[in-house]
DNA sequence: GTGGTCTAGACCACC
DNA sequence: GTGGTCTAGACCACG
């Protein structure tokens, strides 16, 4: 378990740990069926409450990633690859549409785009 | 004074008027000195609390794009073409940056995120 | 707001005022756009705690019955009818399909069952 | 012993085992004086604890369906033939006044749970 | 050991 | 005033 939380950022605690997670399923580097640390162990690695950890993990479930079994802990879910390759592009372009309709209204050419997200693709 | 207010968006009300003044700022619809509703009138206008038209122009005052004389309004305050062209970019660059990070994350390459982006801009 | 809490109930409390509210929407004895009382007056109603009836508003919400603006409270949304109508048999075939396996399982027929159904239909 | 295990469902194992072993009791497919597997065995059989087998079979020992006789094992009591067609009844009507309860709320007439029944036993 | 529920009390942003 | 987030600490059921 890879997280790092900043308790500085706008994004709740909750919201970071869901992305980090989500993110690490879906690109394969948690597998299907792989136990994730508990609720409690979790609060202790990351200096947070348990409730927290919880909610994050309720949140994960919601959205089919992973299932939790009482007295037994929280597993990843098995999915179809291509699934979570279509889930990939459904979480960028998601976030990518609402920054070229700004563009647009910013009346901002799509050469112009083209050109920063080369540049920004590169530096960062 | 073009303003959309959606009571339901996650976006705060204030934000939401700040974002739209400072795009017509910007975007030149809204030329140096001229003068911008009063809080009151604003506020009546969006059937919006005073308080919160209030804010949104403390905002936009605190950006440097508006100034308020106390007893006369608030006024478009005089800017550079090539400021106004140059804060288009930072905008919008700070918004790109973040999906941009997001799609490295999830082992999105630029061609791919080129074409989704040409995609999105014809399209939205 | 007519809702009844049993402390005894092995249904959580947050699932016994969901299923209260979401009866209440279904049935149209709560209407489209109509307010409903703050996740703390609520609490103080119920003699629960704010958490307690800020999870059920959640529920309801990502059941997409209630919709709640931050600031300014919940609100029944607008529903059409067919699909209110539509969700109430939903809600109960649900549960008689449960039974009818069950009953199955234990060999009951069928005549045996819709004499039950009458008798109990009647008495209840 | 027929029993099959679901470790995703939301009914805890011991109550799967019960249910089911209370339903081949009822049935008649187990008859008095039948030897049950011992507890060990029976957790063998289906990968669980012990713990778990033993809770199932007090369960059932409470609700007077089975005995125990230490160094013997477990059998199944013996039973009036009429006393297990009324707990069959018993098991269902239980279940069965919830969900009428449930529709009547819902304002769903007798006429509409009958033909859901109709339907749904036909089809299930 | 695990998760599920509930509590009381705090701080923040928005209106 | 409103909801949103986070905290610490408790009790229960399940395995």
């Amino acid at each position: 378990m890879d997280i790092i939380i900043s308790n500085s950022s706008p994004e709740p605690i909750y919201e970071q740990i869901v992305r980090q997670i989500r993110n690490q399923i879906i690109t394969g580097q948690l597998l299907g069926d792989e136990p994730l640390p508990s609720i409690r162990n979790l609060a202790w690695q990351l200096q947070i409450s348990v409730i927290t950890s919880k909610r994050a993990y309720e949140e994960l479930e919601r959205e089919g990633l992973i299932v939790t079994v009482g007295g037994k802990g929280s597993f990843v879910s098995s999915q179809n690859k291509d699934t979570l390759r279509e889930k990939r592009y459904e979480i960028i372009k998601e976030k990518l549409v609402c920054v070229v309709k700004e563009a647009k209204l910013l009346s901002i050419s799509l050469q112009e785009l083209e050109e920063m997200l080369k540049h920004l693709y590169k530096e960062a």
